[in-house]
DNA sequence: TTACCACCTGGGAATAACTACCAACTAAAA
DNA sequence: TTTTAGTTGGTAGTTATTCCCAGGTGGTAA
């Protein structure tokens, strides 16, 4: 009980179909146009069972949009990140880093100016403390990256999550003209 | 006690000398030649203090050796890697991947065949649990990435690392010729 | 139902970060 | 000093991703 859990295949089902009812509603909520492309794209992130990457995504939404393009699938991919409706895996992916200390430790990315500090965390050393399994899967090791603010940057005024803020469309009221 | 915790200056510049020290005998130990290059780049690594990319390292390594090739940073840097001399930093750098599921959820990675898969690890949500800073930084989120060897993988014999064994120089003892 | 237009898309070209290849070179064993 | 496996540098790919912009379209207001 509080351990490690891989997620059920039954809740996956009832989550997507969840996530995929709500998804006309949260895009006009956020005041994005919901195209077939978007809604293409939100259906096979959701069925997916692959952490897909893009080109993978691109080549199953064809079978039904055989004219949507590349540059779409990776904009639109990148938009639901920004908005929260879909998570990148790859982290801190512009470019390798190399780190000439090789003793346990984890890292702290600030993603407001990428710079990235070592951090000992010992909490996360016995995060899967005497196991050498976990299911059916052999551990090798666990690695921790601590997204945070640096001090600079939040001095500087970035935004808090790393998310860009989105132009809303300009809610057309009574007021002018 | 047994916090996260940052790892001093003064720690680094020892564990720094000490590693410079230690090169040359550990590159004779694998069976490498220790050629100048090698020894720039262990240096510019070492002296280090922002995780580099590989490109940060070459201009660094070219004021000394203004003939090195990018290719042998790169080539060089992996080495390292595989030897436990250098860490990459980036995880699963090989084109993002994306993920539909955005409830909190870590991440497995097979380093075999690649495949990710999703988990609960309520520790390791807990690890940061009611701090809204570490040190000058505000917190944002806690990624966890556990590297392991999937059942299908470990049974084609996939070498358990995730790192590919380098060819020895043979050792010329007394036997042929 | 129509007109409008800010937003959205497609396609090609550009870029960044590697990676492969191979002839010339060199560390180090003998 | 000789030998040669191991190493390097330069060039030419490749892969993943982004830029640019002309043309298309969802959604609002009339």
């Amino acid at each position: 009980m509080g351990g490690p859990a891989f997620l059920s295949k039954q809740w996956h089902v009832r989550y997507r179909a969840q996530r995929a009812a709500e998804f006309g509603a949260y895009c006009r909520e956020q005041g994005l146009a919901v195209t077939p492309q978007r809604v293409a794209i939100i259906r096979a992130l959701l069925s997916a069972e692959d952490h897909p990457r893009a080109d993978q995504i691109y080549a199953r939404v064809r079978r039904q949009h055989p004219h949507i393009s590349l540059t779409t699938v990776y904009r639109t991919l990148e938009q639901f990140c920004e908005m929260g409706q879909a998570r990148k895996v790859t982290l801190l992916h512009e470019g390798a880093r190399y780190d000439g200390n090789i003793t346990p430790h984890h890292h702290v990315l600030c993603v407001g100016c990428q710079r990235v500090f070592d951090i000992a965390l010992p909490e996360a050393d016995r995060l899967l403390h005497d196991r050498e399994r976990l299911g059916e899967f052999v551990l090798l090791r666990c690695l921790v990256e601590v997204q945070v603010l640096c001090g600079q940057c939040r001095r500087k005024g970035q935004n808090s999550t790393g998310v860009r803020p989105r132009r809303q469309r300009p809610v057309q009221s009574a007021a002018q003209s």
